[in-house]
DNA sequence: GCGGCGCTGTGATCCAGGTCACACTTTCGG
DNA sequence: CCGAAAGTGTGACCTGGATCACAGCGCCGC
């Protein structure tokens, strides 16, 4: 209960609770934890829960009906998903698993309505997190239809850098392990066109391999490979 | 005043406010016009005021580098834009400008912030939509990923059908007058490629021309025309 | 310490759709 | 009512990226 009320002190939107009540919602708060790989639900289900990511890492991705999915959003400790369902009574507008091993706590409408509408400022902080939510969803479209694959290439790298990224003397190491097969989802392309353009970008010295991680030598020869090229 | 008293009640996010406060909020509101093609704000800019339509239609896009860009979305009366930048306090993420003759009621950050903090079901509603939007950007990322140009307008058309369509007994017509140019901002592509497809559409049977609308005769065959080509 | 499986790298091929160029038609303002 | 401007239809061409097909490589588990 200790623990969980910890983590709900650095939950933004649950911020504004007081102690008692963090603590109330936390013994109201279901937790579940997922194995790596494991879904934690699909797209089109009906739904009637937010998570809250205590540890791990989950990726909300849509399915596409051929093979292959768009990977959405990678979220952390701290973050929640399956709001929207909740906030407009639709179904899961995205799938979720969980990349490694993944505690969450799972709260239910009930609840999560009860804070927003007695703490304004819960309800605020919920409104400005979706609303950077929809912003980068608007981007992502934009990059889709106007940048090639070695833009959106480099771009998603350049986020990568700015969220996972750890400052070396030659250059910034992304944490997170990443197949080229797991990028190409982020990007919306195929494996194989990843691979092409991450060839081309070693062979130029922009990046380098460190065993599963990128090293980014050069973050402006990235800046310069974005080329808004199409329409 | 007494114009702007109503037009707030059939605004939902407002819808819970009592007469007295409507009355309040449109005085505390101006109102701005906007002829046809006009520039309401561009992306990048600072802003600090929603917009509320009163009468018209608004487009919102991603301007592209290069000459072409990305309509997100084209917002009739009663409709809200602008909220992002007040909600997560960053830039405007997208551009406005009026599809024709449009009124519209401005508020300032300070009045919205304050009615979203001072009833629950406000905010309640303003997430819904929010969340509602972001919906349609995550689908409309995932056409972009996995649907081919063909697929893309066959489902923009029934999609522009459900919002806009009028039955008519050989078919639905699209109400709005839509250039093949306008068809293409919607998504992504070039209005050679749209005419292209328009016409096999229109060889199918599919649809037809009226003047400068839409006849949709085949809702079924548009569904069959969606495939998941890509990926 | 070795066998296998998941990842990476790359060539060959093909085609959807972008680009350019131009003629025809509709619409609308003066 | 006429002329310009905006919108439509289509051909020729070219290219980025998908697809398919393997060949190394390295990491992991037994």
């Amino acid at each position: 209960m200790t623990r969980a009320g910890d983590l709900l002190r650095r939950v933004p939107f649950l911020a504004a609770l007081t102690l008692p009540e963090r603590r109330a919602l936390a013994a109201a708060a279901n937790r579940r934890r997922f194995g790596r790989g494991e879904a934690i639900f699909q797209k089109d289900e009906r739904g009637e829960s937010l998570f809250i990511i205590e540890e791990g890492s989950v990726r909300i991705y849509l399915p596409s009906p051929q093979g292959a999915d768009l990977t959405l959003a990678v979220l952390g400790g701290g973050n929640f998903f399956g709001e929207m369902a909740l906030l407009d009574g639709g179904p899961r507008s995205a799938s979720a698993t969980a990349l490694r091993e993944t505690a969450t706590l799972v709260l239910g409408r009930a609840d999560f309505t009860a804070v927003l509408q007695s703490r304004p400022q819960s309800a605020m902080a919920v409104l400005a997190a979706v609303a950077q939510r929809l912003r980068e969803a608007d981007e992502m479209a934009g990059d889709l239809a106007f940048l090639d694959v070695g833009g959106r290439v480099a771009k998603k790298l350049l986020e990568l850098a700015a969220a996972h990224g750890v400052q070396r003397p030659e250059g910034t190491l992304l944490e997170l392990p990443l197949t080229q097969e797991g990028l190409a989802n982020m990007v919306g392309v195929t494996r194989e066109s990843v691979n092409r353009h991450l060839s081309t970008l070693r062979r130029l010295g922009v990046i380098a391999r460190e065993g599963r991680r990128f090293l980014i030598r050069d973050p402006n020869g990235l800046r310069r490979y974005i080329r808004y090229s199409r329409r």
